[in-house]
DNA sequence: ATAGGGTTAG
C-alpha cells in the first residue's frame, strides 16, 4: 500500500478550483484523505468554493448538506455575500421558497442580514415574479436598512416586468425626494423601459437628462437599449449613429451591441447588412458568442437554409450555441411538417453536449400533437413529466381529445396514468374523456378509461 | 453575483 501525504486544506482549496465536475468536486470534499481519520480542518474559503460550484450546477441536496456542515462550524463567522450567492442559486432555478429559507437561516450562521441580502431576496423574488411577496417583503425592509439604490432598481426593474410604466416613475420620484440618488443602473433599467414602450425619443431625453443633471457618463447598457430602441422604430441609420457615438466615447462594442444591431438587420430583411456586420464584429476582434449562433440559426432557416443553419449547430462559427439555437431549428422543422426531422436532431441533443429544457420539449410536443403523431407524443410527454416539464394546457388537451377521437385506448390509460402522477390532469382532460365515454357505442374500453380518472 | 443590455417559445 502506497502511503500518501494527506491532502492539506490549502491543498484542497487548488484541487477544488480546477475540479471541473461539480459531482466529484463533492465527493472530493466530503472525503479529502480516503486512508486517514482524523477529522479533516476544512478552511473557509474551501466551503465557499464548494458551496458555489453545487448551487452553479443546481446540486441542492448536496449544497444544503455542506451547509449544513458549515452551520455546525463555530469558528467561523460567515461572509454575507455566500448567502447572496445561495439565494440567486435558487432564484435562478425558480426556488423561491427555498430562496426565502436560506436568507432566514442567515443568522443561524452567526452572520446577520444587512440590506445586501434582502436585496438579493427581493431579486430571487422577482426571478420567480412573485410580486406580492415583494410587497410583502418591503414592508419588513426597516428591519434591514433604509431602502438603497439597488433597492429601488429592482423595484423599479419589477414595474417593468409587469408593464407598470406609471408607477416605475413614481419610485423614481420617489427615491430622489428620499435622497438615494439613482446610477447608471436605474438609467438602464429606465432607458430598457422606454425603449421596450417604443418612447425612443424619452429615452434620447433621460439620457441627456441623466449626463448633464446627475453626472452620469452613459454606458454600454443604456446604449444598447437605446440601439435596440432605434432598430424597432427601423431608423438604422440612427443605430449606427449611436454606434459611432459609443466608439467616439471609448466604449468597446461587445458582442450583445453586435447581436442586437445583427439581429434587427435580419429581422427587417436587411440580410446583407446583417453579415456585414457580422464581419465587422469579427474585424473588431469580437468573438461571436452562442447568442450570435442563434441569431444566424434564425435567419437561416427563415431563408429554409437548414443545411447553413446545421453547420451553424456544428459550430461553424467556433462556438456552440445553446439549447436556444437548437429549439429555434427544431421549431422551424416542426412548421415545415418535419416532425421525424425534428424528433431527430432532439435525440442527437445529448450526444451533442445540450440538454433539451421546457421550450424544447413543448415545442416539439405541440407539434406532434398538431401533426397527430399521437405515439410520438406520448413518448416526448413521458419524459417530459419525467423530467418535472409543464406541457402546454391547450397541447395536453388537443392530445387527449386525439387520443379520445382515435379511440387509442391503450395510450390513453398510460398517459392519464402519468399525467395524474404529474398532477396535470384539468378540467379538459376530464371533459374530453367523459365526453368519449357518453358517446362511444363500445363501453368496455371506455369504462376502463374511467376507472383511471377515478383513481388518480 | 446586491441591481441594468442581446437570441427561441408563449
Amino acid at each position: 500500500m502506497v502511503s500518501w501525504k494527506p491532502i492539506s486544506p490549502f491543498r484542497l482549496c487548488s484541487l477544488l478550483r480546477s475540479q471541473k465536475d461539480p459531482s466529484l468536486a463533492f465527493q472530493l470534499f466530503t472525503n479529502p484523505n480516503p486512508n486517514h481519520d482524523r477529522p479533516f480542518r476544512y478552511s473557509l474559503l474551501s466551503y465557499d468554493l464548494i458551496i458555489t460550484k453545487l448551487g452553479r450546477a443546481k446540486m441542492f441536496t448536496q449544497m444544503e448538506q455542506i451547509l449544513q456542515q458549515l452551520q455546525r462550524e463555530t469558528r467561523f463567522q460567515i461572509p454575507e455575500p455566500l448567502f447572496c450567492h445561495v439565494i440567486s442559486f435558487y432564484a435562478r432555478a425558480r426556488l423561491p421558497a427555498r430562496a426565502l429559507h436560506a436568507f432566514l437561516s442567515i443568522p443561524s450562521f452567526r452572520c446577520s442580514p444587512s440590506l445586501k441580502s434582502f436585496n438579493s431576496l427581493l431579486h430571487a423574488l422577482l426571478t420567480c415574479r412573485q410580486f406580492n411577496a415583494m410587497s410583502q417583503l418591503m414592508s419588513r425592509v426597516h428591519h434591514f436598512g433604509t431602502p438603497d439604490a439597488c433597492t429601488y432598481n429592482i423595484l423599479i426593474s419589477a414595474c417593468s416586468s409587469q408593464g407598470h410604466v406609471e408607477r416605475a416613475w413614481k419610485l423614481f420620484d420617489e427615491m430622489r425626494q428620499r435622497g438615494v440618488p439613482p446610477n447608471v443602473v436605474t438609467f438602464g433599467i429606465l432607458t430598457n423601459l422606454l425603449c421596450k414602450n417604443s418612447l425612443v425619443q424619452e429615452a434620447f431625453k433621460l439620457k441627456e437628462d441623466m449626463e448633464r443633471g446627475f453626472r452620469l457618463k452613459t454606458n454600454v447598457f443604456v446604449y444598447t437599449n437605446l440601439i435596440k430602441g432605434v432598430c424597432e422604430i427601423g431608423d438604422f441609420d440612427w443605430a449606427f449613429r449611436v454606434k459611432d457615438e459609443m466608439v467616439r466615447n471609448n466604449l468597446r462594442l461587445d458582442a450583445v451591441v453586435y447581436n442586437t444591431l445583427i439581429n434587427a438587420l435580419f429581422k427587417a430583411g436587411k440580410k446583407e447588412e446583417g453579415f456585414r456586420v457580422l464581419e465587422e464584429m469579427k474585424n473588431n476582434g469580437c468573438k461571436p458568442d452562442a447568442v450570435t449562433c442563434n441569431v444566424l440559426i434564425v435567419e437561416h432557416c427563415r431563408q429554409n437554409n437548414f443545411v447553413e443553419a446545421y453547420r451553424v449547430l456544428d459550430g461553424k462559427e467556433g462556438v456552440k450555441p445553446d439549447v436556444v439555437g437548437y429549439n429555434v431549428v427544431i421549431g422551424w422543422l416542426c412548421k415545415q411538417g418535419k416532425w421525424s426531422k425534428a424528433v431527430d436532431l432532439f435525440h442527437d441533443m445529448p450526444r451533442r453536449q445540450c440538454a433539451p429544457d421546457v421550450v424544447t420539449y413543448r415545442t416539439l410536443f405541440d407539434a406532434l400533437c398538431q401533426w397527430m403523431q399521437f405515439a410520438e407524443a406520448g413518448l416526448i410527454l413521458e419524459e417530459m413529466i419525467f423530467k418535472g416539464f409543464v406541457p402546454h394546457a391547450l397541447s395536453l388537451n388537443e392530445f387527449v381529445e386525439g387520443l379520445c377521437r382515435e379511440g387509442k385506448f391503450e395510450l390513453l390509460l398510460t398517459v392519464l396514468n402519468e399525467l395524474g402522477r404529474g398532477g396535470l390532469c384539468n378540467e379538459e382532460t376530464w371533459k374530453s374523456v367523459v365526453s368519449m365515454v357518453c358517446t362511444r357505442e363500445n363501453m368496455s374500453a371506455p369504462f376502463e378509461v374511467f376507472d383511471t380518472l377515478v383513481l388518480a
